[in-house]
RNA sequence: GGAGAGGUGCCGGAGUGGUCGAACGGGACGGACUCGAAAUCCGUUGUGCUCUUCUGGGCACCGUGGGUUCGAAUCCCACCCUCUCCGCCA
């Protein structure tokens, strides 16, 4: 979110920032008119309180003395006045609530190092790592791996919940147990993140501030009769964390990690990856979380891309890196850098990390302050986060990759520890 | 789910219709004193919006949203949250 303010006096970057995203500008011609008459209806609305205010002592002084016939008299006027008060501030409700509805769905504007463009197809890789591994057989895909040996059941999920549902079984079950613990350790022992379990349902404020709220909703799952919000990422609950509050400068850069499930609507996606575990209503992620100063956050960013990588170098799963374009940009981020993990079966890419910069957007959204060192003032912290991974994507990147000839899946060596024996 | 108590500034805590943006205490910051420190003394100490911009005004905010009133932190209604006891449960 933008303060009005900041709009107001860069209407024409702002403009432009929302062109290279490919957005409609109407609606910053009805923000112009809107603005004007917001700050009218102030005028007078807080002039008249002004004067209702001063009569209303005079009423009092008047009272006390005992001239209760001249009281009378300045009252019916500020009864009046009250009348056109209430009449002028039922108006600027509904230029608020217009003035609201604009803001809010204006998007983050990007960060000039973000290529322009306006589709997927513009996004530029910054970086290849690992080999893409050959094999002497045609490779299969994780969910015909996983269904030959039973540690996948996508029927039976279908039967309990529905599709783009899974059951794991066995070794895939462990695996994805192992995975998020093999993460959490990385990030917690070398990284220096602080482990946190959250809520996984939250409520609407904090999807607001975190910007899933009010434009994304058909996304969400949302729990009938509760001010309860399924979480889509982490990223919800652990930014909420410090909502509404003011953090010192000494504390920051804070960085929090966390595993949770994640459950998405897909609304909008259908036809698309419908068979394995690529898009699910429910998957496990474990997330990275900043809150660091703006002076830190460019900074901040290329080592939380940096920490999520690691993952996957670890794992010897190959990857590259994709700097997303303008118009491939999500709502509340002003730079995001996709990891995106070979996947032998499709023979391409796929995304299994997402890692954003959202400066000030969020921040202000949710009221998220520190004090600067030496300064009275407060000021909004920037907010960043990642996958670190998908542990579902994770999951079947190492079926494809880690596949041998008889259809057994060869166990990356970084995860041995988190088994006793094989499955 | 039942019964009760409570939500005020960085914290504690006053305030039950008028001059309360809010007493008092603590903390923090600045200054005086000191070789330095403690103690003591003096002062400062919220946010947002808006007008004018040279200085400076105005409005809103005492859990949230409504209502009563010339006037509400103070009265009324609804809701939310916290705490205690009981019930229930993992």
């Amino acid at each position: 979110m933008h303060e009005l303010r900041f709009i107001r006096e860069h209407l024409d970057l702002v403009k432009e920032k929302c062109r290279l995203r490919g957005m409609d500008l109407a609606m910053l011609d009805r923000f112009v008119s809107l603005d004007q008459s917001r700050r009218d209806l102030l005028v007078e609305v807080e002039g008249l309180r002004n004067q209702r205010k001063t009569q209303s002592q005079e009423v009092g002084a008047l009272k006390k003395a005992g001239k209760d016939g001249e009281a009378e008299s300045i009252m019916a006027a500020t009864r009046a006045m009250g009348e056109r008060i209430k009449t002028l501030e039922q108006k600027l409700v509904e230029v608020d609530a217009g003035l609201t509805e604009i803001v809010m769905t204006i998007p983050n504007l990007c960060h000039d190092a973000v290529p322009q463009g306006t589709s997927d197809a513009d996004n530029v890789e910054v970086k290849a790592w690992g080999t893409v591994p050959q094999f002497a057989f045609a490779p299969k895909a994780h969910w015909e791996l996983g269904e030959a040996d039973g540690t996948l059941d996508f029927d039976r999920a279908a039967k309990i919940a529905g599709a783009r549902f899974a059951i794991l079984k066995g070794f895939a079950s462990r695996l994805e147990r192992a995975l998020i613990n093999f993460m959490l350790d990385l990030h917690t022992q070398k990284h220096g993140y602080t482990e946190v379990l959250p809520p996984f349902l939250v409520n609407t404020a904090s999807m607001t501030a975190t910007g899933q709220l009010p434009k994304f909703s058909a996304d969400l799952f949302r729990a009938e009769g509760w001010d309860f919000w399924l979480i889509p990422t982490a990223e919800v609950p652990v930014t909420n964390i410090h909502r509404d509050e003011t953090l010192l400068e000494k504390e920051l850069p804070i960085k929090y990690c966390a595993y949770t499930p994640c459950f998405r609507s897909e609304a909008g996606s259908y036809g698309k990856d419908t068979k394995g575990l690529i898009r699910q209503h429910q998957f496990d992620k474990v997330e990275l979380v900043k809150f660091t100063t703006p002076e830190s956050s460019d900074a901040e960013l290329a080592t939380l891309l940096a920490d999520a990588e690691e993952v996957l170098q670890l794992l010897e799963l190959p990857y590259r890196v994709v700097a997303l374009c303008s118009g491939d940009l999500g709502f509340s981020s002003r730079q995001t850098f996709d990891i995106e993990v070979w996947m032998p079966a499709q023979n391409k890419y796929r995304e299994i990390s997402s890692c954003s910069n959202f400066g000030e957007f969020q921040a202000r959204r949710g009221g998220i302050r520190y004090r600067p060192e030496g300064q009275n003032k407060s000021a909004l912290v920037h907010t960043l986060n990642g996958s670190g991974l998908a542990v579902g994507r994770t999951l079947a990147a190492i079926y494809e990759n880690c596949q041998q000839a008889d259809g057994t899946i060869r166990l990356p060596k970084v995860l041995m520890p988190y088994f006793e024996k094989r499955f």
